[in-house]
DNA sequence: TAGATTGTTAATCGATTAACAATC
DNA sequence: TAGATTGTTAATCGATTAACAATC
């Protein structure tokens, strides 16, 4: 890797560039998974043929993707499971709290609220809205819910990082607006359209009906065979 | 596009081949969703520059994902909304009904079992199951949710297309199992592992932690520049 | 007919895979 | 040292974009 193509690496702490395709970043989080197994298991050391194995891709594709953020392996050794476990945490910025909020207080929602596994990975709920005032009071694991009203106040009083946003369609886009406006950094969008927002504002689509549609075209193009 | 790539168009309802990649079928549902709107809004017909300047895509992409299943449009004209928003529901398999379980009844698998959109597209939800006795007996919607003996009967009984897996990850490759034993063509997965199934049984994972963990790593990495 | 816009081929770009020299 | 396995470059493959002839 050429020397300006690679960030500087701080003291383990990979600074990685902006340069990164969303297609390793999309495969980030699987490899934390099996390589938090792997540490579960005891495993101490992996070669990148030993985990393509494990994983089904190619032990080339690998290298390539963790070379991305600096060579994290060793010649003749392969990768200490546990560094690269942590490295890869701190890639996806595991090691850093992020508050949420979720707004619209529906059965996805409550779901999304009730999900334990999403604390352990330091995604802490910090607090759950709603319009609907037979919503607003009630108790949704530790949260209240709240009246929208007191979004913005809110968001800038607990120093919410990520916006879940489990509202109908129709109001997706005006809540998004709001959360912008007031300086969200993220957002989390179940609602089934297309949010348009700012350079700098992420946002991370779950259309779980896109989902289900690509199941469905994926068996009715097999039987037709 | 040559005689033999594409496949033959009988009556209207395109065969499609084996041979569409799966960047094509992932942008599928969200043309479908915006030509429905413009349907709605009364529009009849839309050239590729216009969708593309509605949808943030090239023409050049437009064109060619319809081309991959014959010629939706017309030269000098466009493409005729209705006629373009029926064929994609078609390919999609969105003209036949589908009828789905949900395995696990914890508050996801009841949230999926609320959510209306999906029926509107003719996903039909035929039961809910649970191993936890608790849970058995409970009304959801119009289901109630039922025990895992009976899985395999309710399968054959109701016709069953897709399962929905939302029970933890612990037990998901061993219900998967069962899934696959009695012939499910199509697992609709929010375990958070992977599925080892038989070619012919489709899997379509919806990983919620790694979407998050997509979304934190955007937000780090940009802020760190 | 002239203008518009598709269908389709060719060019470009990016991502994946293969190969191998560097090195532990 | 010899063997193993990475880091990295080069080759391949696939997907996207551009261009334009076909045609409505």
């Amino acid at each position: 890797m050429s020397a300006d193509s690679k960030d500087k690496t701080v003291r383990g702490v990979a600074m990685e560039g902006k340069g990164i395709s969303q297609a390793v970043i999309g495969r980030l989080p699987r490899y934390f998974r099996y390589l938090g197994e792997l540490k579960d298991e005891g495993v101490e050391r992996i070669s990148s043929q030993d985990l393509s194995g494990l994983m089904q891709v190619t032990a080339s594709q690998i290298r390539q993707d963790f070379n991305n953020f600096g060579g994290f392996g060793q010649q003749g050794y392969g990768y200490n499971v546990e560094y690269l476990y942590e490295e890869i945490g701190r890639i996806l910025g595991l090691d850093k709290q992020h508050h949420l909020i979720i707004i619209g207080a529906g059965n996805l929602g409550q779901a999304l609220a009730n999900y334990m596994d999403f604390e352990k990975r330091g995604f802490i709920m910090r607090g759950i809205f709603d319009i609907n005032p037979a919503l607003i009071g009630r108790k949704v694991r530790a949260m209240t819910v709240e009246s929208m009203e007191l979004l913005e106040r809110r968001i800038r009083e607990n120093e919410i990082d990520i916006a879940v946003l489990t509202v109908p369609k129709g109001s997706a886009v005006g809540v998004a607006d709001r959360l912008v406006a007031c300086g969200i950094r993220a957002i989390w969008n179940f609602a089934h359209v297309d949010l348009d927002v700012p350079e700098g504002v992420q946002v991370e689509n779950v259309h779980l009906l896109d989902s289900l549609m690509k199941l469905s075209y994926n068996i009715s193009c097999c039987e037709e065979r």
